[in-house]
DNA sequence: ATGAAAGCGCTAACAA
DNA sequence: TTGTTAGCGCTTTCAT
């Protein structure tokens, strides 16, 4: 495989020129062609690790989630990817899995790859624990974060969000209605509390139930609810993934929606519009998630020292026929 | 950021012990204790970046798909992914929006990043030009492969898996049957094959239709075929993102299956067996494929000399609602 | 088992 | 605009 001192010796001028040419330095037309073509011959490829270790910047991003295949994840990751292929960087993805030793074993990854920075949904656990002096590259964290985070952010607005899909329920005429929330995410958690804020202004009781995030805990968790003689006119579930799991509980339990009991949730899956008369969903913006997350950080890059800030973005709720009587 | 001769002055000892703690060589247990302490001392982190110049390994391997929401590819990448660190290696993920432009772009990419190894679903184009000689890497493609590709590779029985869809709906008493296509790669032509094939043998007409591999193009399709007066009875669709767009299509003219037509498809996405009495598919085994693929990388690895193999796997046939006549 | 020395392929400082 | 020189942080001979 060629290499700088290759196509500088084909070209008759010094490596350093080569380099210049390769980093759009100063140098003259003639020479530039003269230089272009002898890569071209000697079908060279510049060799990135020496690149980046002798110019100390490597041009690539960290993006850390918990699992790629759940959608919200798989949407905001292209989103990022695209964005940063778009500006020259490269993207390290990493699936956790919700588990904090993989995340810290990821960190700790990312810092041998001196990665320019990274996009990060962290579980509960992490989100206090972030110190970004101490990892040495800036880190901007998405879906999940809370009060005490210390690292630029875009979240959704997920109080507003679980109350605004309480409201829709309370104006359709439902006043028993319970929440299903995931129990690692501090996104979880926050709408929880939008979800019993809205409910208590209410005068009403706001009975919830917390499982790990997965499709399987939700459906035994949602099947048990339903058999119970407490079992709720309406529920509201957290997230995509518990909501593919609520929905498998009603439709194993025989039961319909709205009838038996209405159903709304987070994520605006491709499903989600194909079931009956469809399923009200808060859609959240991906696209402009994982944008917004590569912007905040490349602007993080050029202006070390400004101030913390978060972006809260705002979902879209979109009424569907889980949650209109009839 | 401390370095290895950090490290060393801090053990007392010389960089090249401290490289051979790194990197599991002899070192006498006493020595490799106060190296390990001083490395956690000084929050020690190796430079990848100058390991893999020196070394002339990067343990980093290419995934290149179409799309990373495309689920096939979503699942195939995490099981990529989960068997690649397990190796102690890294992925770097690619879309090329089934753009040979993107291929060629990224196929570029991977020989400035030296990567160890490539898995690749190309397009149709694209196949037949892969050189991994010229490359410098060994390529295993997955999904989209033609007798005529030079590499290993993993991929599904495609014609059996459509010969399979084709009798099931004989056995139901279906005669005229239409199939939807997608035009880029080379999965599309050999469904596409198996598709006619049977029909053939059982002496009918195979009408066939091939549309951009996107789920509105596949809706604008089948709203179109459904309105013709040969309106087929049944129809076969042949991925999970061509499906979605037959869904919708079907849904929006107000027809039902598998009264008004049938279906059925390829890939058992999630949302597949929650509408109406289910959909009737072809089961990739996904996880298998991107284990296999990684598998079979190492072993080029490992045999660079070994002839060209292809691994063939079987899909599963999930039978459902849309496909029982009632 | 350990150390000294060389160099992976490139870029950045400096000089011309 | 171009060339010369040094060195990024590590691993790998080759000694000892």
């Amino acid at each position: 495989m060629a290499k700088i001192k290759d196509v500088a010796a084909a070209a008759g001028v010094s490596p350093s020129t080569v380099s210049r040419v390769l980093c759009n330095g100063p140098v003259s037309d003639k020479v530039r062609k003269r230089v272009e073509a002898a890569m071209a011959k000697l079908d060279y490829r510049p060799n990135l690790a020496a690149r980046r270790l002798r110019s100390q910047h490597t041009d690539t991003i960290g993006l850390i989630v918990s699992d790629i295949r759940n959608p919200f994840f798989t949407a905001v990751s292209r989103a990022v990817e695209d964005e940063a292929y778009r500006n020259g960087m490269r993207v390290i993805l990493c699936n956790t899995d919700e588990n904090p030793d993989k995340e810290a074993m990821y960190l700790r990854l990312m810092q041998e790859e001196r990665v320019t920075g990274v996009i990060f949904a962290p579980t509960r656990q992490m989100v206090a624990s972030i110190d970004q002096q101490a990892l040495g590259f800036p880190v901007v964290m998405i879906d999940r974060v809370s009060a005490d985070a210390a690292t630029d952010a875009v979240v959704l607005d997920n109080r507003r969000a679980a109350a605004q899909l309480v409201g829709h329920l309370l104006q359709q005429g439902y006043r028993d209605i319970g929440g299903l929330f995931g129990n690692t995410s501090n996104t979880g958690m926050e709408r929880h509390a939008g979800f019993s804020e809205a409910l208590q202004q209410a005068g009403l009781a706001a009975p919830a139930r917390f499982v790990a995030p997965s499709v399987e805990a939700a459906e035994q968790a949602v099947l048990q609810w339903l058999a119970e003689p407490t079992r709720p006119q309406a529920l509201l579930v957290s997230n995509g993934v518990l909501l593919l799991g609520a929905v498998r509980a009603i439709k194993s339990a025989g039961l319909h929606w709205p009838q038996d009991v209405a159903l709304v949730g987070f994520d605006n899956e491709v499903w989600t519009d194909l079931l009956g008369d469809g399923l009200t969903v808060v859609e959240q913006p991906v696209n402009e998630i994982g944008r917004t997350a590569m912007a905040m950080l490349l602007e993080r890059l050029d202006e070390p020292e400004r101030s913390q800030r978060i972006v809260v973005l705002q979902g879209k709720l979109v009424v569907r026929g889980s949650s209109l009587p009839q």
